[in-house]
DNA sequence: TGTCGTACTATGTCTGTCGTAGTAAATATA
DNA sequence: TATATTTACTACGACAGACATAGTACGACA
């Protein structure tokens, strides 16, 4: 067993990747280095996972995307960046407070090293 | 949005399950009770949720079953009892320590309320 | 007799995740 | 200059846990 799985993160990768664009917009592999970068490499998003859920949210109305290109950005590729939306900001809320109260439920069910 | 989605809790049914089990055989029904009990109603799990994750889990081999009679057990209808395996108990520290490790990772994307 | 609670089984759908593969430009390295 | 690596995606399909819906059947209670 090594890390987690994905079972258990899934759903949550949208807060990953709302939580940091509500501080500036950004692109896939922005956000895939910043998710690495946050958890010490604990955590690795998956590319396919990533731009999927970027559809998802889209068309759910989370966040807008926009063309950037290279020669405006003054380096590499063109890129498709990420702006969160209001919509998104009060699904980024209702998911924290969600988080709070799965912790709870879960740690009833939790023991930790005592036998 | 009322309480918990099954998103998040998906993979983690499994060990409610087995916390209950590993202080006694259950059955679904009262496994279902227990459960809602423990979570003070915040949790219920759905019953076909239960009965598949039996199902899974046999197959896996973290627990095992066997029926009891109505005239053994002294009330009710037949029931299909679960027992933890050991393998069962091994699977679960596992998950234990996987979720120590997911709340850390998902904690850094959580912000409470201070905007 | 009918309703409610108990204790399931069967079947099929949905959706987030992920494996695999491929494309293509930019940058680093030899 | 040629090649490898990094960057930045897209497309397609499969998997599995969760769940909706439906049905069965027994027992208790009024």
């Amino acid at each position: 067993m090594a890390g987690i799985s994905s079972d258990v993160i899934r759903g949550y990768n949208d807060i990953m990747i709302l939580y940091i664009l509500k501080k500036e917009p950004s692109y896939g592999y922005e956000i895939s280095k910043t998710i690495r970068q946050m958890t010490q490499d604990k955590y690795m998003i998956k590319e396919t996972t990533l731009y999927s859920a970027f559809t998802r949210m889209e068309k759910n109305g989370y966040i807008e995307s926009y063309v950037c290109e290279p020669d405006e950005s003054g380096s590499g590729k063109k890129r498709t960046y990420y702006r969160i939306t209001e919509y998104g900001r009060a699904y980024y809320e209702e998911k924290c407070e969600e988080w709070i109260l799965t912790k709870e439920v879960v740690e009833h069910f939790i023991q930790k090293g005592e036998e």
